[in-house]
DNA sequence: CCTGAGCGC
């Protein structure tokens, strides 16, 4: 899997020698099996699970396919997550997928900032930076 | 009701 070199050096470079919460560098560390998701933007505001999970299952086994939906309003903010049972599918369906139209929108495919560890601790601020078109 | 960057508890 060499996709852990490239993503561990993009997620190396917000963090120096020293991390001010031990959890907080835990995440910072270990994050090498995002290879096989998927962080899909600028969908179509009426775009739900079922409809990137149908978009994206042509390209391979879709494991997970979830649209992010505001937790106040109950909205759908216009992105979602998809991940797939391996990275080969992940890859074809990135470059497949993004850039393309989706349900009349153009949306963004990238690889997504998995978040695991779930708990509380909630650091924020890292961003992925995948492609400069 | 309009909206459009962005990473799921």
């Amino acid at each position: 899997m060499a996709f852990c070199n490239k993503i561990g050096s993009l997620l190396r470079h917000g963090i120096s020698q020293n991390a001010p919460s031990p959890m907080g560098s835990m995440l910072n560390y270990v994050r090498c099996m995002s290879s096989s998701k998927l962080f899909v933007g600028g969908l179509s505001w009426g775009t739900d699970d079922q409809s990137l999970r149908d978009a994206f299952s042509g390209f391979g086994d879709v494991v997970e396919a979830r649209v992010i939906v505001d937790r106040n309003t109950g909205k759908s903010r216009g992105f979602g997550f998809v991940g797939f049972s391996s990275e080969d599918s992940a890859s074809s369906a990135l470059s497949a997928m993004d850039g393309q139209d989706l349900q009349g929108r153009n949306i963004r495919v990238s690889y997504a900032t998995e978040r695991s560890f779930g708990g509380g601790g909630n650091d924020g601020g890292y961003r992925n930076g995948p492609r400069e078109y």
